[in-house]
DNA sequence: CTGTTAGCGCCTTCAA
DNA sequence: TTGAAGGCGCTAACAG
C-alpha cells in the first residue's frame, strides 16, 4: 500500500495536517533586524542544521522595537509553529508571558544570564565588554573609548561590562569617551563616530567598537587621518567577521558563536520535539574569543 | 456582532483557513545562499514592502544546487504559498514545468534576460561585465584580469559580457588572467585569487572581481605588496556594498538596485493577489550604474 | 444580499 | 494490531 501511494505521487497536504494535529513544520525565527551582519551567520547555522530534518524557517523582523515583537511572537504563535526561536532575554512582560505559555520549545538566542529565565543560547554580553576593556588596557592603552551604534540591550550590556572593568583606570574622562547613536550600524557610521571621539576628547588613544562593521570603519578613518595603528591607537572590534582578519593593519575582535548558535538553537528544538519526555531546560553559555591582531598589538613595556 | 468577536479574543487559525481555502499568507522565496552579502539587501527590502502586508516570507536555501531547488520549489508549491520568489532564470526544466503550472503568482529575481520567459525583476549581468570592463579599459587599463568564486550563472553571464567587451583588446594572455574558483566568495579568497593571479599573469594591470568581498580582499592584498592603486594596478568590483566606498582609496563598483529588487518583488506579487484580473507580465530590468572612487580613478591621457 | 451547510484532508480516537 | 469515522475551523457555494 504504501509502494502505491508512493507510485500515485500522493503527497500530504500541510494546511490539512497542521488543522487536524494542531501543529505545523514551521520554525519560527524573530530577530531584531536584517541589516546587521551578526545575523546571516546565525541565519547560516540553522539552515546547515534544518537541512536534515523536515522543519521550514520563518523569519519575522522586529526592527528592534518591542512592539512590534510583540506582535510578531502573537501571529507566530497562533500558527502553531514547531518551535520558536527569539533573538535576546529582553522581551516585554506580555511577550515573556506569551513564550512562557507556549505549547511548543522556545529558545532565546544571543544572549547568555544567569539569572534570565527560560531555554538560553548564547554568551555573556557584559563580560564581552569587559574583556574587551580588559584587553586594551593589557596592552598599555590609557584613555580607551567606546564607539556604539543602535544601543539594543545586548550592547548596552557590552558597554555596561567595559565601564565596570575600566573602573579605576582613573580617567576622569571615561564618560567622554563613550560615542553612541541611535542609527543603524555601518561601515561609514564607524569613521564618522570615530571623527567625533577625536573631537570630543582628541587625546583617546584606543577604541572599543560595538561591532566590526563600525571597527573596520574606525580603522579606514584612522589611516586617512594618518594615526598610527596600533602605535598610536588601538581599536578592537566584536563579532570578528570574516573580513576583520584581513584588514591592514589586522582588526583585534572578538570571535563570537554566531554559526554554532544558529546550529544549536535548531537541534535543541528538534531534540525537544523527537524526545516527548520533557527534556532538560538548556542554558548554554557558548562564550567569547578575543582575537588579537595588529590593530591591538602594540609592545607593551 | 464583529465587536463581540473582537471582545472574545477571536483569531482566525490560519491552518483551517489554510485547508479551506487551499491558500496562505507565505510567500516563499528561494536563494542559492546565505552567505552571500547580496541578499541580505535583497531581504531588507521585501522585508520592509512585507510590513505593510498579512504576508510572512518562508526562505529556502538551495546551496546553488539545481537539484535541490527543483526539491524546495516542490516543497513550496505544495505549501499553497500566496506567490513565489526564485533568484535567478536558469532552473531546471523540471522546475521552470513546475513555476510554469503553479497557481500563484511566481517572480524571478536578480537577472533580466528578455529572452527567457516568466515574470522577473533584475538586471542584465551580461552587460554589467561588459560595463566593468569597459570602464578599466577607458581608464586606460589594458591587461585586465577577472577573479570569481563560484560561479553561478549569473556571475558567469558577467563573466561572458566581460570577456566580450575585451575583444578586439588584443591582449593574447586574456584568458590567463581569468582566475576562479568554486569556492564560496570572501575576502580572504580575494587576497588569495590576486596573489594567483599575479603568479599566473605578472604583467596584470587591473582586475575586475565577482563581487566587492573579492575585490576589498584584493585591494587589501594588493597594498599589502606595496603595490599602488590605481597607478599601477586598477581594481573594479560589483554590488558596490556599503563599506567598498570607505575604502583607501575608495573602491571602485558596479551598484545594483538589490533592495530594489526585494521591495518590487514582494510589492509586484501583492498587487497580482489583489487585482483578481489576469495583470500584465512583469519584466522589469532596473540597471545597475558604475560608481568610479579611487581604485580605478587613473588619469588617461 | 445574507444565512446556512457541506466539505477541505488529515489525525486521532475508538471499535473490532 | 488494524480499520473506520468523527471532527479540526474555516471558506465558498448555494439556497432563501
Amino acid at each position: 500500500m504504501e509502494a502505491a501511494v508512493e507510485k500515485l505521487g500522493y503527497v500530504p497536504d500541510a494546511a490539512a495536517s497542521a488543522l487536524a494535529s494542531n501543529r505545523t513544520d514551521v520554525i519560527g525565527l524573530l530577530i531584531p533586524s536584517l541589516t546587521n551582519s551578526v545575523f546571516s551567520d546565525v541565519l547560516r547555522g540553522m539552515y546547515d542544521e534544518a537541512e536534515n530534518h523536515p522543519f521550514s524557517i520563518q523569519i519575522g523582523n522586529f526592527r528592534y522595537r518591542p512592539l512590534t515583537e510583540e506582535m510578531l511572537i502573537g501571529k507566530f504563535l497562533r500558527q502553531k509553529p514547531a518551535g520558536l526561536i527569539v533573538a535576546g532575554l529582553d522581551q516585554t512582560d506580555i511577550s515573556k508571558g506569551m513564550l512562557r505559555a507556549a505549547d511548543c520549545p522556545v529558545i532565546q538566542i544571543m544572549d547568555y544570564d544567569a539569572s534570565a529565565e527560560g531555554d538560553m543560547i548564547g554568551f555573556s554580553h557584559y563580560e564581552a565588554g569587559a574583556a574587551a576593556a580588559r584587553h586594551l588596557r593589557d596592552r598599555g592603552y590609557r584613555r580607551i573609548g567606546f564607539l556604539g551604534a543602535r544601543m539594543d540591550p545586548r550592547t548596552q550590556r557590552r558597554l555596561a561590562g567595559f565601564n565596570d572593568a575600566l573602573n579605576g583606570t582613573d580617567d576622569p574622562q571615561q564618560s567622554k569617551r563613550v560615542i553612541v547613536t541611535s542609527t543603524a550600524s555601518s561601515v561609514s557610521l564607524g569613521a564618522e563616530l570615530l571623527r567625533e571621539l577625536l573631537v570630543r576628547a582628541p587625546d583617546s588613544d584606543a577604541i572599543f567598537c560595538n561591532n566590526d562593521d563600525l571597527a573596520i570603519g574606525a580603522l579606514l578613518e584612522a589611516q586617512r587621518r594618518g594615526i598610527r595603528i596600533p602605535e598610536d591607537f588601538g581599536i578592537c572590534g566584536f563579532n570578528d567577521l570574516e573580513m576583520s582578519k584581513q584588514m591592514n593593519p589586522g582588526l583585534t575582535s572578538i570571535a563570537t558563536p554566531r554559526y554554532e548558535i544558529g546550529r544549536l538553537a535548531i537541534s535543541t528544538i528538534v531534540d525537544a520535539l523527537s524526545s516527548d519526555k520533557a527534556s532538560d531546560p538548556t542554558r548554554i553559555d557558548l562564550g567569547f574569543t578575543v582575537v588579537m591582531r595588529g590593530s591591538s598589538a602594540r609592545a607593551v613595556d
